[in-house]
DNA sequence: GATGAATGAGTCTTCATTCAT
DNA sequence: TATGAATGAAGACTCATTCAT
């Protein structure tokens, strides 16, 4: 199932494991690559809030870079793992399924860290192509093709009418990775441009969907 | 009109000689800005790019900042001012525009590099916030208000049932920002995840908001 | 005529060549490599033995094993053409020639600090065994050559009886190239354990060859 | 009759469990500091080679310093005591004596590990000249005197010409010095240069000194 | 104005040394 | 006694910035 992409950047030859103190290190890299970039983030930095010492890192890691890609993989995989559950739905109509979906989404991703995640891989994809593309097949892949499940169900059920649901899929998902893209830059230095909170935005749009999915 | 953020971005102490600044310096350096951030690029690269040495940069220039955000500035004022006169639309009705509005916008921002504006400004959102809250308060906000203006304006020719266009200006502009940024990033290493070009994409979207916005 | 380490050793990918600068970089660095070997050198006091600040060092070479092997290298070649040189003998006979070589070779390398080279090489040839081949290869076989050469002649004229010149000629260099490592290493730290100097040490061991080779 | 170098390299302060101290640890040592040279060799690696952790090192060493210097008087010591007895030579006739110093020099350090000792102290001789000083007085010294009571023996004895032996005898060792220096380093990485074998070469060196001492 | 050689502060990375277990 | 995780000082290397030409 795995693309090779996902092969490449999963697999890395320079493993580590002494399981526990690595993913302190981990996340309080992450932290930093999310707020910073990776280039402007300093090892230093990252051993200073992780509480160890800059040597500390290179005994569980071999280098920076190997740091940024773990931090990012190590992330992304519970993720992915979570989500997958996610797709074992309930039995739920169409209709209440898209907005649980969407509320679901933002709970576990949008409205948390995680969200971090996808401004970094888009800001370093041209910097770390096979990163891009793992996130690319294995997690939005996967994120696209439950919501197109439920929208085809939907249809199947009569409930919507018939549309190319891959196609709208991206115009679906759009509205809440933007707001998630967004809290974790210009929203973080701005107030918020937003007017209405992220729960009432999801029922704004998914509203508008329903409406614009009525047979 | 402006507020102080974009005060603070736009008119520095230190900037002077603005008229004779090469277009090509600026180009070159956004260039580069936008494709791998601005850590991560040197001026090196910028002074070969725009085929000058790099002390030249210096000359016009009073540091690697200032580079970054006059290309950043520059690039955005015009699109400001060029946009200004997008507002004052012809009478089509609003339907129509709402169309014209989104093929406007793709074929000036989404297709072009100035998408990559939007990707290095929520990267580097942190490191330089003044630019970030300048771009939020003179981009985003003019450019939603002229969409929220023909949604009003289909609301007022009881085109469109009345709903509170500010909040849903957001889940509209969502995505085309986002397929714009993803042209500059994942997609730049991935095969398109997309199905359909941003024309058909956009046709899709107009018809979703057309249909949920039936009185 | 050069072997696969030779050519794999002179021509480097890296180049740089600005010429003038780079022999004064160079000198320093294998001043101190002699003196403390490769891996004890820091590339702060080649700087400072040069005159120039550690970054001017990267202007012009690639890396510290860069340096190093360029160092070794640019003091090699001329050393290769000049020895060509002393190749062309005078017509004088055999004998007379083998002290007039001993005693160039004293001159040209035992006395100077090409001596140190030797030293260097050998101390690094694990390390480094391109070098050591090359070193291999076209200095000391050609060294060995024109003593053989030598011996030839002498054979050939009946001054010397017949024996194999090849075999012998690493037992009449030996105690040349003893002595020029011995004077770079240990001699620089103790007061000389030789009895005699240089000169009349090559008298003894020319006189002792002459008398084994009496026909 | 120790000089004063041998003092200060042979009973150091710090030196205390000399009985404990696991010869595998020094074994390992040596066998890196040979191949490498003193700053190129890692603890690590010597704790890898001894099968021990590196902590362990420093239960029978102060520093690296320390692990250094007694790997190398360890096996100095019991050479130079090894090599006494060798002075009570048999009553052979001084020229079979000769032929059987030198074949026992190879056998016992030519052709052994220990002739690396000799090119590591060669290298690190100017950083650590209490070192070489010590090898100089207690280890060369010692050699070349047994060499010149042979020689003075045959002198003595009539069977060689009476010639200033003391000055003769760096004469006599340095080939085979030589070629023992250069198996562990140049001869390391490169197909042998020399044409004939050691004890060849020990029969051709023997058979040209003889004929030189002809009275 | 323009150049590009030179600088040196800043970062990543290594490794001798320590110390809690 | 033995371990190996942790440390931090030291050293290679980079790159924004300066300046003589």
């Amino acid at each position: 199932m795995s693309t090779p992409a996902a092969e490449a950047f999963k697999a890395p030859r320079w493993e580590r494991r002494k399981d526990s103190r690595p993913a302190e290190l981990l996340q309080a890299a992450l932290d930093l690559f999310v707020e910073r970039g990776f280039a402007a983030t300093r090892l230093d930095d990252v051993a200073k809030r992780a509480g160890v010492s800059k040597g500390t890192l290179y005994l569980y890691f071999s280098s920076k870079e190997d740091i940024f890609k773990a931090s990012v993989r190590e992330t992304i995989v519970p993720m992915i793992e979570a989500f997958g559950e996610t797709v074992n739905q309930s039995d739920l109509p169409a209709d209440k399924l898209l907005r649980a979906f969407f509320m679901e989404w933002w709970n576990s991703f949008g409205a948390t860290k995680l969200s971090g995640l996808v401004k970094l891989i888009m800001a370093e994809a041209n910097n770390f192509p096979e990163m891009a593309r793992f996130f690319n097949d294995e997690v939005i892949a996967l994120n696209l093709r439950v919501l197109i499940d439920i929208a085809d169900k939907g249809v199947a059920e009569g409930r919507f009418r018939k549309v190319d649901t891959e196609a709208h899929s991206h115009l679906w998902m759009a509205p809440l990775v933007m707001r998630a893209i967004w809290s974790q830059s210009v929203g973080n230095v701005c107030t918020s441009m937003y007017m209405v909170s992220a729960e009432e935005m999801i029922d704004l749009h998914v509203d508008q969907i329903l409406r614009s999915l009525r047979p």
